[in-house]
DNA sequence: CTGAAAGCGCTTACAG
DNA sequence: CTGAAAGCGCTTACAG
């Protein structure tokens, strides 16, 4: 059995991947995970994933553990780093993809789609489908642009028509089934509103789970909207509506951008990987 | 920025732990490694980890790949190995934590709770609770040899009291929502049962999913019962019957198992983590 | 084409 | 206590 570390040294090619992620819990991450493992399966290469906790601090400690390994390239999710963590990373001399994302301007390269337009579709897609009184369920944005990003874009959308959210319910803390739950029952106490938009598919089941408790009928006295296209949003009793993000194929681009190219690119480059609004039967 | 290479090839030691989990989809492998990551954060060591796909033949190559690094020990889901992958963990001389599963003699350690064990608890409560005309649905048992050793524990407890399943369902492929609304769907088609014991929480979820969809009253017409207390089944309409088994505290027992004791066990160790009935509303 | 030597960037044990 | 040297196990460039 040979000796890689030894072999790194010697060669100066680690064939390390350091993949930095803020969480395993919420299931997109471990679908970016698996398509960075399926285009990383038939190289020699190996993945090297750490957690954040969506912690900021920890992930400059954690940014700075990857490259002491010197990797090939470092995956980081998102945007938001520590100034220390921007540097690092922009010094490093490594590649660097920062996922999930394009609606900034990245280090090197970003792989993700526009979180912005994914909402303006969103806004734009209910008023069509004749909603007007739009409620928004979220949860804490702080550790999530993105999902700020989709509001303000669906914000947008409907500022466009005209109108705007007339009621809003946020959660202090991550999205979850039981948030969304929670947040959908305080909002329903307190306003009247046709649809909801929610920050994602978890909090949107959880808004489903509500009404399937409560009695009320979806989408006739309630619409649910969610974000991301989860398989249990296909399976729930009428389809949840959404819109579908490609996790899985973020995953592979990332690695497809990288692998056999150990120099950055002149300029910026951003790779798109869409979204695409399912209609589903929740609103 | 200090060069780790360097530094481990040195010091002989990597401070890294390699850790090797079929899958990320099935959300109880991220809560294991959760577990890992928090016990890890405060110590100078580093998890790499690997996704066998539940393929025992990648899975060998993975094994062989950490190996080549050196790790201080190696964390793997499960007992079921090629026999070229035991060979290399057991004379690796590293530290091996065999995870999920007490029920066969590890290598070195085990952590985690006898399935058969759970699996007769579940038979025997739901026998207590009145249930006569029992159901399984399950999935696919080749990739998930703990699933069949909860299957065997409850045909015990059945057993013991005179009665067997009288139906089965099982889908082709692995767990998930899908597979267990439509296996249930063909269970109710093809014969009348009390309760249907699910291979797990994924494969009970789609069953409620499916009752809630044909108007079958839980737990009157068809009790449901599951396995993992996973936070979606608490927040359905009626809380999941399920059992409880302790993820993230198998991830932290796992490290705490090797953290600063390089030796192996004389005798092989087992770290029962234990689990729970938590009665909920569905059976 | 083959084989011995140099060197990767550290840690460690040891001479001064 | 300090600092130069040896050595970790490989790869690579080069002498023969």
């Amino acid at each position: 059995m040979p000796n890689r570390i030894a072999g790194s040294l010697a060669s100066l090619e680690s064939h390390l991947v350091g993949v930095v992620v803020p969480s395993l819990s919420n299931i997109v991450f471990p679908e970016v995970l698996h398509g960075i493992n399926s285009r990383l399966k038939s190289s020699n290469y190996q993945s090297v994933i750490s957690i954040s906790d969506y912690d900021l601090e920890h992930e400059e400690v954690l940014v700075r553990g990857l490259l002491s390994w010197k990797p090939a390239a470092i995956l980081i999710a998102g945007f938001d780093h520590t100034p220390a963590t921007s540097r690092m990373l922009d010094q490093c001399g490594v590649r660097v993809v920062e996922m999930m994302d394009i609606d900034s301007v990245p280090i090197d390269t970003a792989v993700g789609m526009s979180h912005r337009r994914a909402g303006y579709a969103t806004g734009q897609h209910l008023i069509e489908r004749g909603y007007r009184r739009f409620g928004y369920v979220g949860h804490n944005w702080t550790a999530d642009r993105r999902a700020k990003l989709r509001y303000d874009g669906c914000c947008e959308a409907l500022s466009n028509a005209g109108i705007s959210f007339v009621a809003h319910a946020i959660a202090e803390g991550p999205s979850s089934v039981a948030n969304g739950r929670a947040q959908t029952a305080r909002l329903c106490d307190a306003s009247a509103v046709d649809v909801v938009v929610y920050s994602n598919d978890d909090m949107a089941v959880g808004g489903v789970f509500h009404c399937l408790s409560t009695g009320i009928s979806i989408p006739d006295q309630l619409a649910i909207f969610g974000f991301n296209g989860l398989d249990i949003g296909r399976e729930l009793p009428r389809p949840l509506s959404t819109v579908r993000s490609n996790r899985f194929l973020i995953g592979e681009k990332a690695i497809d951008a990288i692998l056999g190219r150990p120099d950055r690119p002149i300029t910026p480059n951003i790779i798109d990987t869409g979204f695409e609004v399912f209609v589903g039967a929740t609103a």
